[in-house]
DNA sequence: TATATTTTTTGACAAGTGACAAATAATATC
DNA sequence: GATATTATTTGTCACTTGTCAAAAAATATA
């Protein structure tokens, strides 16, 4: 009754302030994906998160802060979808790649909505935090858009418009599961059932792609 | 200088009056749509349209009357520009009528980008706003495509995908121009350059109809 | 067990929020 | 010109915002 009270502690120590943490950052990715950062408060946050007030100052510092490891913890969820399609499309051959991807990436958006939603957001207006974004996270994710869809010009894979339209109908792609309240409200239809994210992703497939 | 005045007086005072009221719904139409509704404060709204504090609540009552406010002058503007392209669109051809109105109806979200703002803004989540937006503009709207739609369907000018995948992606095709400020950071290219509108209004009517 | 460290809790703050009401100024009506 | 109406200005309210600081509790280290 000492060795072993010691080691729980110890891990329960570390799993209380871990849990803490990370039920702030997930309360923190719904509300700001859901009200954008400045018409959430940091109060809201850790009620949603079932914490005692002033536990985010604490753990993050600041809502600057915490927003910004909001950020990281979204993108590492969305690369964890996107890095097994990645690989998987290696073996597809170049007339279909493009159109397994998009897809992939259609069903990633609607997994992971929050993504899109932050950034019809942010994109809005300048400010730290779309040069934040940008710097860490969009100027990559578009060269490597870039990539692909050179790859898909020369295959002839990809209809004959430019870069910046393909990528922001690409990214407009996840618009419908951004909208779900509205999609809910206008046609009753839930944009996150199955045959919903199926129907978008392979509608955007389809026009984005040229068929064989 | 007795009989001029009193006429001035009377144009100026109607004058000054609608004069408030203009700037307070420019500065309101800017300011939600940049920053959203609830991040949007009455203080900020009159210190940009460079009026005196509480005229707001005085000439519109509340602030969630004054937003209706806004939204009813952004969907008037939105309206005048799409009905001369509606009416133009009954004397061209069937094949090409519904290519000629989206690219009408994309150059008018790049004339308008408040509404797509505001559209990716509330239909986020559940509320009195979005709401009030599906009861008086957004379910005509949609309404309306939907004729469109079929019409185009009909006359097999239009690819073979559901409905709502088709309006989302319609609506989506704004996203450019919502996220001008991603854009310009993230290309260094003006969304609202002719070409840029020219450019996406053309990749959008091309992807979303079948060439002839 | 005693002590040091970390985490949680509570208290407080200056600034900002939307709205109400009353005082003042400007304009319309007679 | 006198009076009524409308518009503007100023004052104030209760409430919320992000953050700092200190007290309290929990845990780690010795």
């Amino acid at each position: 009754m000492s060795a072993e009270p010691a080691v729980i502690s110890a891990n329960g120590a570390r799993g209380r302030t871990e849990k803490t943490r990370e039920m702030l950052l997930e309360a923190g990715v719904s509300l700001f994906s859901e009200r954008g950062y400045e018409a959430t408060s940091t109060r809201q946050i850790e009620t949603r998160a079932g914490v005692q007030r002033n536990l985010m100052t604490y753990h993050f510092g600041s809502k600057e802060e915490f927003w910004k490891a909001c950020m990281v913890r979204l993108n590492e969820r969305m690369r964890k979808r996107l890095a097994p399609a990645i690989a998987q499309s290696k073996d597809i051959e170049p007339g279909e790649r493009i159109r397994f991807l998009i897809r992939r990436y259609i069903r990633a958006s609607a997994a992971v909505p929050e993504i899109a939603r932050i950034m019809f957001d942010e994109g809005r207006s300048n400010g730290w935090r779309l040069e934040w974004l940008v710097d860490n996270y969009i100027r990559e994710f578009y060269d490597t858009i870039g990539q692909l869809f050179e790859d898909g010009r020369s295959s002839k894979a990809i209809p004959d418009i430019p870069l910046i339209n393909f990528y922001y109908l690409l990214a407009a792609g996840g618009a419908i599961f951004s909208m779900s309240a509205e999609c809910k409200l206008l046609t009753g239809k839930d944009a996150f059932s199955e045959a919903m994210v199926d129907a978008q992703a392979n509608a955007i497939a389809k026009l984005l792609t040229i068929a064989v």
